[in-house]
DNA sequence: ATGCCTAGTGATACTAGA
């Protein structure tokens, strides 16, 4: 079993990338995030074509959450729970082969410090109190998705360029360690203990080109999915591509 | 310190991203 994750940045603008990658990558969950479109939008005709059931959370303009499937998907949430009047759709959560996905777009947060910073940390919190729940409930739990922070210097290509920055300051790697601390396994950490594994590198000054990356997308695995936990990867070319997504797709496969 | 890039909106230079 493959899941995957991909900030696509404009669903219907990276259509072809997305259907490349899915023919070629084959994942049998998808999480994707900032789909950039209303729900009405939402290019579900193509996506069936491919062999992927869908469910979608959009919204004009920007943000926007999907998770896609070879099997059946059962909604379970749309919208993280307790926070209705969350004004983007950056959450929607599904059981799928018996386990509980979470797709999620953590807002960016930037600039610090101000507005924008402080719904960050709020919706954090909002996630950790969900994410807590779900463990308390012992299901197998699968949290993927943006989470927009770099959790660790090994995370960040240069990391004192990042210290004021909102994905890297300590209030964000705090919030995450927290939130690790329930008893969640990053996954691609726990196999490339060592290796920057970067999920993003920027449009601006060719930083693909000089590999100058964050790792920003992550899988957090209860406990009886990371003792599943037998590869993960990045595929780093398809950032690559014409027309590519600032991020690159990311996987992980779980045994049986 | 700023633009460097890219998408969306709406028809222009903005916001937003990270």
């Amino acid at each position: 079993m493959k899941l995957a994750t991909f900030n696509i940045n404009g669903v219907n603008g990276r259509l072809e990338v997305l259907l490349r990658w899915l023919a070629a990558a084959q994942p049998d969950v998808v999480c994707l995030q900032e789909l950039k479109c209303p729900d009405e939008r939402f290019p579900e005709a193509a996506i069936l074509d491919a062999g992927y059931q869908a469910i979608w959370q959009g919204e004009k303009s920007w943000n926007g959450v999907a998770i896609l499937s070879k099997t059946k998907i059962q909604v379970v949430q749309r919208g993280l729970p307790g926070y209705a009047d969350d004004p983007h759709s950056r959450y929607i959560e599904a059981i799928i082969n018996k386990m509980v996905i979470g797709c999620l777009y953590l807002p960016n947060g930037n600039p610090y410090p101000g507005e924008k910073f402080d719904y960050k940390l709020r919706w954090f919190r909002k996630f950790a109190a969900h994410a807590k729940k779900l463990k308390d409930k012992g299901l197998p739990a699968a949290l993927i998705g943006d989470y927009n922070v770099m959790p660790t210097e090994l995370d960040v290509y240069k990391p004192e360029k990042y210290a004021e920055n909102a994905l890297f300051r300590k209030e964000s790697r705090a919030a995450y360690k927290r939130l690790l601390a329930q008893g969640w396994t990053d996954a691609i950490r726990r196999l490339y203990p060592d290796v920057p594994m970067y999920t993003f590198w920027d449009y601006l000054r060719q930083a693909y080109q000089r590999d100058a990356g964050l790792r920003l997308d992550h899988f957090l695995l209860s406990n009886t999915l990371a003792d599943r936990l037998t590869g993960a990867g990045v595929d780093k070319h398809v950032r690559g591509w014409e027309k590519a997504s600032d991020h690159a797709p990311a996987w992980i496969t779980l045994k049986k």
